[in-house]
DNA sequence: AGCACA
């Protein structure tokens, strides 16, 4: 009950332990960097990374006190300071003489995990949103929202334990990008835990709760208009008719947009089972359809004002067509169904909507060089290479970042294992792992 | 930029 505290915070010269603390640690920092920095000194033992509020601190811990020493008294008199990628890192003996590893519960969790969305406009947050968010890191079955005494909270339900560990790593912490958001919106930052929960209960498709797995399931009564149409937005605002066919139409387009560009971008939300292609108004238009009305809110909500390329270039705007069926005369450049058998068929994501058909697009023709992936790249015209990236995915499963730009374009990518991107500052957090991205790393790991 | 984990 005491409240003046006889042990200062921190010592200014600490007593030598074999742990070392370490600080101001680049982003995601790695084990293997940690004993990369240490093995000059000694034998590592044991580290401990993302420790902190940042995550950005760690420990190190020497097979011996002597190397630790060394560690220290090195870079106490060395003109360099210990580094990783670049960042100069501190270090500092721990208070502890060993690190402990404890995998407490927070740590083993389950598939569902509990997110409470931080902000003033958090309960603005639409579920959509939350879906598109989460389903960067494999397929979201479930999502139910609430609001308690802690906020607006939602579950997010996964197939399993790792793909919900994924994606707690990857977000906790985190604001939701702000293009995903409507424009007055300020911060929502998601704070993620482990729910106890396995399977949620979601009795109907509403603006609180979804469930992904179950085409079939009533739309709440609340959310239904005087037509019989799911067309009640989250804030209760009237939205157009949604329907499975986007009408796409293609402003600046300065390089040229293909069919298969367009699968490719189209595909990132789930199986695209046709596309037409024509002119009008002197521009490029494209029906798109997909197999239900839930992928194409999706893949709306995330290329609505995107542009395919950097710089402005391509910009889409998409609006819900009439039709719900297109009819494809002819397999061409202009026009594809992609439903009819003998292509590729590699998706291999469980068919959870039941009806749904497996996607059918294959990786590209050929590989791209590496050197195409950073940051700066910046797309040429009629090189299908602006989409490398992708195809790269696709083929290795190797993580690549998207990086929405300045001009909101959704293919500015970078290989994050090389390369700290385009932020400026080394310990800023990088932008969100695009939707487009994520969902073919997701469709890419799983098998 | 300053010590994990319940």
């Amino acid at each position: 009950m005491s409240s003046v505290s006889s042990q200062p915070q921190f010592r200014l010269t600490q007593p030598p332990s074999k742990v070392l603390h370490l600080r101001n640690l680049p982003w995601e920092c790695t084990e293997e960097e940690l004993v990369e920095l240490g093995k000059p000194f000694g034998k590592v033992v044991n580290t401990k990374c993302n420790v902190g509020p940042n995550r950005n601190q760690a420990f190190i811990e020497f097979a011996d006190l002597n190397q630790a020493i060394a560690m220290i008294s090195y870079y106490a008199s060395s003109s360099e300071p210990a580094q990783v990628r670049g960042k100069t890192v501190y270090l500092q003996y721990s208070n502890r003489q060993e690190i402990v590893n404890n995998k407490t519960t927070a740590d083993v969790g389950g598939n569902v995990l509990l997110v409470t969305i931080e902000g003033a406009d958090a309960r603005l947050v639409s579920i959509d949103v939350l879906h598109l968010v989460f389903s960067a890191f494999g397929f979201v079955h479930k999502i139910t929202t609430f609001e308690k005494t802690a906020g607006f909270q939602a579950l997010v339900q996964f197939s399993d334990a790792e793909t919900a560990s994924s994606a707690k790593n990857a977000l906790d912490g985190r604001n939701i990008p702000s293009y995903l958001l409507p424009e007055h919106l300020g911060p929502c930052t998601l704070r993620i835990t482990y729910s106890a929960h396995t399977d949620l209960s979601v009795k109907f498709q509403s603006h609180r709760s979804r469930d992904y797995t179950n085409a079939n399931l009533p739309v709440a009564p609340s959310a239904i208009d005087a037509n019989g149409m799911f067309s009640v937005g989250l804030d209760g605002k009237k939205l157009e008719p949604e329907s499975n066919v986007l009408l796409a139409s293609i402003e600046n387009m300065q390089y040229a947009v293909t069919l298969d560009v367009l699968h490719m971008v189209f595909s990132s939300f789930g199986p695209v089972q046709k596309i037409a292609m024509f002119d009008k108004n002197g521009g490029l238009q494209a029906l798109i359809q997909y197999p239900d009305v839930q992928t194409a809110v999706v893949a709306k909500e995330a290329l609505e004002g995107h542009c395919i390329y950097d710089g402005g270039f391509c910009k889409l705007h998409l609006s819900y067509s009439r039709h719900s069926d297109l009819s494809i005369k002819v397999n061409n450049d202009r026009s594809r169904d992609y439903t009819i058998p003998n292509t590729v068929m590699m998706n291999p994501q469980p068919s959870i909507l039941g009806q749904q058909p497996a996607a059918t697009h294959g990786p590209p023709a050929h590989p791209y060089p590496r050197s195409s992936f950073c940051s700066n790249n910046r797309a040429s015209s009629d090189d299908a290479s602006a989409f490398c990236w992708m195809g790269h995915r696709w083929s290795t499963g190797t993580p690549f970042y998207a990086c929405p730009d300045e001009s909101q374009s959704l293919f500015a990518t970078w290989n994050h294992a090389t390369s700290n991107g385009p932020w400026n500052d080394a310990d800023a957090k990088p932008w969100w792992p695009a939707a487009a991205c994520s969902c073919n790393a997701s469709l890419q790991t799983r098998s």
